[in-house]
DNA sequence: TCCGACCTTGACACGTGCGTCAAGGTCAAG
DNA sequence: CTTGACCTTGACGCACGTGTCAAGGTCGGA
């Protein structure tokens, strides 16, 4: 029933112990204490530690992944569907519209930067051919 | 010959004058300056600004901005195709993968969510039907 | 001429996601 | 029993993107 302590959650998800205490405060993951008081976590939690900064690397503020991460999937407790309230699920409806806008404006600046490499290897490959 | 001043280039872009001069201190935009010592900008920052603030809203840095910026189209100076040094092409690369990975994994997140919300329709109209 | 609206730079403050160090508790190995 | 590796909380600091306020210069209109 004893799971990990932090270090070594912190070493296997690649992160610090000071990034692992800081999700907690916010709530993103939670622990268990022993008469230690030192933190004890499930092995899920190494999962949602690796998806947390996932997101966190993709731009998402802590408190979006909050918003979301009870809905993902990935190596944890099964997902709840049941008694979920109207504003969580409206609130859940604005975060995939403002990640599908994320999406969007990301996809269109990264086609316009890929666009403008091409542009750059067509001509110095036509230089050559005609230096 | 003239542009507009910080206020009405703030005001139409939707900015505070506060954030305009951040991004010119950052070098996002450059202004010239006339007697009165007043900024003076060119009507194409004007939609400059107005990227910067969709690429800041999407999660970039103004460091990652500064990079890519001089080869979105948008409404502005031509873009440079000559002289392109490799080091800058090879930052160009780095971040054009930068952003296929972001994108690809909030596109992920997004769906799962977009999945959860899916089925939680699902159960509530099932749960219509039979009850 | 004076007021009000605009501009200037500079500085302080805040929230976020950390790094880092301090001061102390716990525990197994020697 | 001591050492050292781990844990605890707390605090200070930093970079970023902004808000906000201060103290002053510039200007056009009453």
């Amino acid at each position: 029933m004893i799971g990990m302590r932090i270090g070594e959650l912190a070493a296997r998800a690649g992160a610090s112990t000071r990034q692992v205490r800081f999700y907690e405060a916010k709530g993103l993951i939670t622990s268990r204490r022993g008469a230690n008081n030192y933190r004890d976590y499930s092995e899920a939690t190494l999962g949602r530690v690796q998806q947390i900064r996932e997101l966190l690397s993709a731009g998402l503020s802590t408190q979006v992944i909050a918003a979301i991460l009870p809905c993902l999937e990935s190596p944890r407790d099964p997902i709840v569907f049941e008694g979920v309230l109207p504003e969580t699920t409206a609130r859940l409806e604005r975060e995939r519209d403002r990640l599908t806008a994320r999406i969007e404006v990301l996809t269109r600046n990264r086609d316009a930067v890929a666009a403008y490499l091409d542009e750059l290897r067509r001509r110095s490959e036509q230089a050559e051919r005609s230096g």
